[in-house]
DNA sequence: ACTTGCTGACTTATTACTTCA
DNA sequence: GATGAAGTAATAAGTCAGCAA
């Protein structure tokens, strides 16, 4: 399907939905729509918006600031889907006052920047993960050679309330699957509920599912 | 006056899809 | 009908630059 210009004068774009891509005829142009001819439709439009967009000479650009209604709209049709197929796109432009091109930009601009955000978030929650991790290993470590230092000598070190007598090492074993060091009366790592101790892959996709999509 | 963060706009690369020989 | 090249549109990624705080 085809959305073609209604008026040529306001709103000279054609946005086609793949599939039904009309052959593009050989003299339309790579079209700014934000430089869109003021009147008429001809070439003479097309040679003042290449001298407005030269990059070189150049008449600083004023830069659009969107009002608080615009921006607000924006945001709420973000909320409801990151992107807009060309019909959205239109009627959200008309609704705004703005050409198709700039929505379809701050879509673009605001997908990349919550996209960023998010990374940033993973990150910090990663660099967390790590320490908490680093930190565990030193605990388990400490853990392991006070275990070598029982079998070493038995008798010298009793377990927690000094009722029951010392753990033959033997009974003491590290699950293949978890890794996670195991006995009759010793569990690490069991129960565990806090965010330090959740997988990251699961926190992750967590943080994921909060995201609006 | 200078810095910084935000943000609108741009360019380029990639991907998915259609058309056509 | 299957296939590959060419064309097109949409999008992501990276970047620039204006502007307000």
């Amino acid at each position: 399907m085809a959305i073609l210009p209604i008026n040529s004068s306001n709103l000279d774009l054609s946005i086609s939905m793949p599939g039904s891509s009309p052959p593009r005829p050989p003299f339309v142009r790579e079209f700014d729509m934000n430089r869109l001819p003021e009147v008429g439709d001809g070439e003479e439009e097309w040679a003042e918006e290449e001298e407005e967009s030269c990059i070189n000479d150049c008449k600083p650009r004023k830069k659009l600031r969107l009002s608080k209604d615009q921006s607000r709209l924006l945001e709420e049709s973000f909320r409801l889907n990151h992107t807009l197929n060309p019909k959205q796109k239109e009627a959200l432009a008309m609704e705004l006052k703005l050409k198709p091109r700039q929505v379809e930009v701050w879509f673009q601009n605001r997908r990349a920047r919550s996209k960023l955000k998010q990374t940033e978030r993973e990150c910090e929650y990663l660099k967390r993960w790590f320490g908490s991790l680093t930190e565990q290993n030193r605990r388990l470590r400490q853990e392991l050679e006070e275990l070598r230092a029982m079998k070493v000598a038995p008798t010298a070190v009793v377990s927690g309330h000094g009722r029951q007598p010392p753990l033959p090492i033997s009974a003491i074993t590290m699950c293949p699957r978890c890794e996670r060091v195991s006995a009759s009366t010793i569990t690490y790592g069991k129960g565990a509920s806090s965010a330090s101790t959740m997988p990251p892959e699961a926190f992750l996709s967590a943080l994921k599912l909060r995201q609006p999509s």
